[in-house]
DNA sequence: TCTGGGGTCCTAGGACCC
DNA sequence: TCTGGGGTCCTAGGACCC
């Protein structure tokens, strides 16, 4: 009996020690970009601010970047096509409501802010993820508990909202998972914390959209299965969601159970490089969407040349026709040969998009209303091959 | 309501090589 | 002879995220 006590201490010490518990948090900007912008501009306060692509007074093609909670009771929110909030911006004024306020999107703006939060959340964590520009992910393991943990999170959100004049929302639970939809649960200006006891009883009653990778088109998928929360997905055996999803499906058995082992990414590297343009107006001249490509490859290989790498190998382009059917082309170039120049990046890319313009790729003639460059296959030299490759085969 | 722009990751088929 | 199988690279497409 003594013996057997004993195991199970010894077994419960290895596992510990196997599966440290940790303490995750995500950090969520509030209405990020229309935040920065209403910091800026104090006259904008209390009023429905959208910032997206340029309305051009109802007639844009954009969509929504960022609605703030003032907009978003006019039925505004993120992605919906811009001038379908210029319609409900004009339905409220009738109604004798303030019109939206609509801004163009200013990314090095946001960016400012967001690298100030980073360094923000970097004296209380040395593991931080930024996620996007409005999110990040941090490890508060070395607080030991949950509760300083929060003691933490709450200095994080006070002296952001003190430096940069906005709010967050902070999600605290045993893994990326759990925290960043944690995160979701009491926003704006708010913090929610799932102890690891808690995880699974949290994801129960949430629709199956709630986890990150389930988007629309596997949410329909399971729907028609009649899994509509967490908690009928788990009906699934592990080889039933394999054959449905791929090796992402395995990923979500665990998923679904509150189990998430993936680490803080503490930095990565880019994989591809691109730039994609929606023309004001459909059209089919080559003229005019060589002269356009050939822009978007000179600010593309502008990029890549401050990115830090020194060649790629391959060269991707998007056409997307007026309905919406998009097509994607692709060369990889023989390792010996290095693209030097915008001229040759531009040459290839054209290449690629050309036949689209005629029968060979096009049969039915239609119209353009996209198109985009992309560079792959990113490769950084050492000293040695960078010698060669700016001294080397010199034309 | 006709639907942005910047990305990442996965899959599947075909080519090619051994 | 008419047939295997594994590995890797390339291309195209699609789902997803912010």
């Amino acid at each position: 009996m003594q013996g057997y006590f004993f195991a199970v201490v010894v077994y419960l010490f290895v596992m510990d020690k196997a599966k440290p518990n940790r303490i995750i948090a995500h950090l969520d900007m509030d209405a990020f970009f229309a935040s920065v912008e209403e910091r800026y501009t104090p006259r904008f306060r209390g009023l429905p601010i959208v910032v997206g692509s340029d309305h051009k007074n109802g007639m844009g093609r954009g969509v929504v970047s960022t609605a703030n909670y003032k907009a978003r009771e006019y039925g505004i929110h993120s992605a919906l096509p811009i001038a379908k909030a210029w319609q409900l911006s004009e339905e409220a004024k009738k109604q004798g409501k303030p019109e939206v306020i609509f801004l163009p999107v200013d990314f090095e703006l946001y960016e400012k802010s967001s690298a100030n939060i980073f360094r923000i959340i970097c004296k209380y964590s040395d593991f931080v993820e930024p996620a996007s520009i409005d999110e990040f992910y941090f490890d508060l393991s070395s607080a030991k508990n949950f509760k300083k943990a929060e003691i933490v999170c709450n200095k994080i959100k006070e002296e952001i909202r003190k430096e940069e004049k906005i709010t967050c929302s902070v999600g605290i639970g045993p893994n990326k998972l759990i925290s960043k939809i944690a995160a979701g649960f009491k926003k704006p200006d708010g913090m929610f914390v799932v102890l690891p006891v808690e995880a699974e009883s949290f994801l129960e009653p949430l629709l199956i959209r709630k986890i990150p990778g389930i988007g629309p088109k596997t949410a329909e998928v399971l729907n028609g299965l009649d899994i509509i929360i967490v908690e009928d997905l788990k009906k699934f055996s592990k080889d039933k969601l394999k054959d449905l999803f791929g090796k992402w499906g395995e990923d979500l058995y665990y998923k679904v159970r509150g189990i998430d082992d993936s680490p803080i990414v503490l930095e990565r590297e880019a994989k591809s490089i691109g730039e994609q343009s929606t023309f004001e107006i459909n059209t089919l001249s080559a003229l005019f969407v060589s002269d356009e490509l050939a822009k978007m490859c000179r600010s593309v290989f502008g990029s890549f040349r401050t990115s830090g790498f020194d060649k790629f190998k391959t060269i991707a382009i998007t056409v997307r026709f007026s309905d919406f059917e998009t097509k994607t082309s692709a060369k990889t170039l023989k390792t010996e040969l290095t693209i030097k120049n915008s001229k040759e990046l531009e040459f290839e890319a054209l290449k690629l998009v050309l036949p689209y313009f005629d029968r060979r790729k096009n049969p039915k003639l239609k119209q353009i209303r996209l198109i985009g460059v992309r560079i792959e296959n990113l490769v950084k030299l050492n000293n040695a091959e960078r010698q060669q490759n700016i001294f080397g085969n010199n034309y």
